[in-house]
DNA sequence: CTGAAAGCGCTTACAG
DNA sequence: CTGAAAGCGCTTACAG
């Protein structure tokens, strides 16, 4: 006979299968002590009731959750898209859930969100992209799990993160545009508040043109929010303020794109007049046209990687520097 | 003195405040039934010991999470983007948390992925995008929370949905074709497994046709994934199986660019050769070259909405159809 | 206005 | 191999 109930607990698949809850527990958990019969009535129980777990109560016993929390500046691009999908699929793998926070490269709100997962008990966190003002890494300190930084560091808190060398990165794009013959070269930067788009990769930017002997004033880089947009824009002023332009580096696919849009517009063609290197290698860097030749960050598997940090005590606390490389397409010209 | 504790719990700061853990649950919860004298004592405690509520067990006992599902056929297009952000904003504005998983087109997997938003108590899902099969929706049924279904509807269970009627979309994008002059036109859909690009917006597309009293036959459309590459290829063979071909109609942006991008191997000049309209208006649309006439869905504020009807039970089991609108941009060229 | 107590649905020693 | 019981950190009647 089967009683049916409206949300079957523990106990009543314990009753039905005349056991008590400890064995149903450990069936449920794959826990050793039982014989066979009892686990066949056990499941068959379960199986009869309909009955679903409540991972609530499994984790406020159990202190862990398998949740781990997304903070991401923005979740429109395609950078974030592509690293929040690394991280799901590893997690789904992991049989962990994401939370997604959305901080608009807000410290506040950031803060604010940090708070709502330490609430719900998320097994671990992964911050991208934005510099961590110092009162949201006190607050990941004090959280006391595990935290995996993305495209961003922190001096002040010794925390792991996973990212690539983009001083190195940004050096070497650098040097392609003059290893194919360009001398004058401008930069769309990404915001100041960004430590990789907007810091280290305007050293490495800075670098190779004075290594090679170039022109390196302040005037040839320009900031912008990593948007098509705001790369349409840049590239305006840029073309305003430094005679003779022939390269241009964006500190995102995105921003390349607009630097092109803008020459279209403006009878500057693409790569004969203008050549464009570009940052990410994203879906939008293939959809260009031209072909936008880009630095490909290996963005997914960062994703993954930093999911399998939080989850895996085994690479707890470990920093991942990953490789770049540039990916040559078809908005980049040989000068004679 | 401040007795600090590793976890401080409510019963840590009841004791703290000299009160009952009744009350501090009150001022917790904004209850009434206290002092402002009391009420200052609670905060303080709960300020000195850095109390954090437990949400697992607020909800274990509420039996409301504040938690929201999502299902995303995938989360890699600026489609499923755009839908996601408008739902985050509008979850962190009602205090919500979002929950994503990615169903890869899977049925088992988003059946899986069900299972486990039950298991974490989630207060109702959103499930975007492709076809809903029967045990899905039956295990959605059986969830007995808020469901909404974005982009795509289930004729066995009677589900709230918000979408854009794709079948006039369709029709209009078409007959915008037509009066611009063109006579031989194609379809890029998307799979068929997608009700919506894959299904009733073939359907708006051949009524057009007919409508007008041109060719619809069977060949002129072809289905892609929505992605860029599936689009360019889509384009190639509509180019071989499809006589004088002036204009497409891709059912996504992507599949749209990939179309352009075609041509741009091919010689074949956009759009004084080839006329393309989209669908979605996302900013792959915006960026592209020449930038792409497309019919406009209101994404975000889709996602917006479809949060809403979850949380705000004034909604709850309303459908919405939303309005869609051609933005032309100057990828369709007007035939003499 | 305030508190003692039961209970949400699980897991985990502990005993047998 | 199995069960009774305590307990995770809260909320919610119920009494006073």
């Amino acid at each position: 006979m089967v009683n049916t109930v409206a949300n079957p607990t523990i106990r009543d698949v314990a009753k039905q299968a005349n056991v008590s809850v400890a064995t149903v527990s450990r069936v449920l958990n794959g826990l050793p002590g039982y014989t066979e019969d009892t686990k066949r009535r056990v499941l068959e129980a379960i199986d009869r009731l309909g009955f679903r777990r409540n991972a609530l109560a499994t984790g406020l016993v159990s202190r862990r959750t398998s949740i781990i929390g997304v903070l991401l500046p923005r979740i429109s691009d395609r950078w974030s898209t592509m690293l929040l999908q690394g991280i799901e699929h590893a997690a789904h793998e992991l049989s962990h859930s994401v939370i997604v926070c959305n901080t608009d490269d807000d410290a506040d709100r950031t803060l604010h969100e940090l708070q709502v997962l330490g609430e719900r008990q998320a097994d671990g966190v992964i911050y991208a992209g934005s510099h961590l003002r110092d009162d949201c890494g006190k607050e990941l300190e004090r959280m006391g799990i595990p935290v995996v930084l993305v495209s961003t560091s922190s001096t002040r808190y010794q925390l792991p993160y996973v990212r690539v060398d983009d001083t190195a990165a940004a050096f070497h794009a650098t040097r392609y545009l003059v290893e194919n013959g360009h001398h004058s070269i401008g930069m769309i930067a990404g915001p100041s508040a960004d430590p990789a788009s907007g810091g280290t990769r305007v050293e490495g930017f800075l670098q190779a043109l004075r290594e090679a002997g170039l022109d390196a004033d302040g005037d040839r880089v320009t900031h912008g929010d990593l948007s098509f947009r705001s790369g349409l824009d840049a590239m305006d002023r840029l073309m305003a303020q430094v005679q003779g332009l022939t390269a241009v580096f964006a500190a995102s696919d995105e921003m390349a794109v607009g630097a092109i849009a803008w020459c279209g517009t403006h009878q500057v063609r693409v790569p004969e007049q203008m050549s464009v290197i570009g940052y990410n290698d994203t879906q939008d860097a293939e959809m260009s046209v031209p072909p936008l030749t880009t630095v490909r960050q290996p963005i997914y598997e960062m994703g993954r990687r930093a999911a399998t940090i939080i989850v895996d005590r085994r690479h707890r606390q470990e920093s991942l520097v990953m490789p770049f490389s540039i990916v040559e397409r078809s908005s980049v010209r040989r000068c004679a």
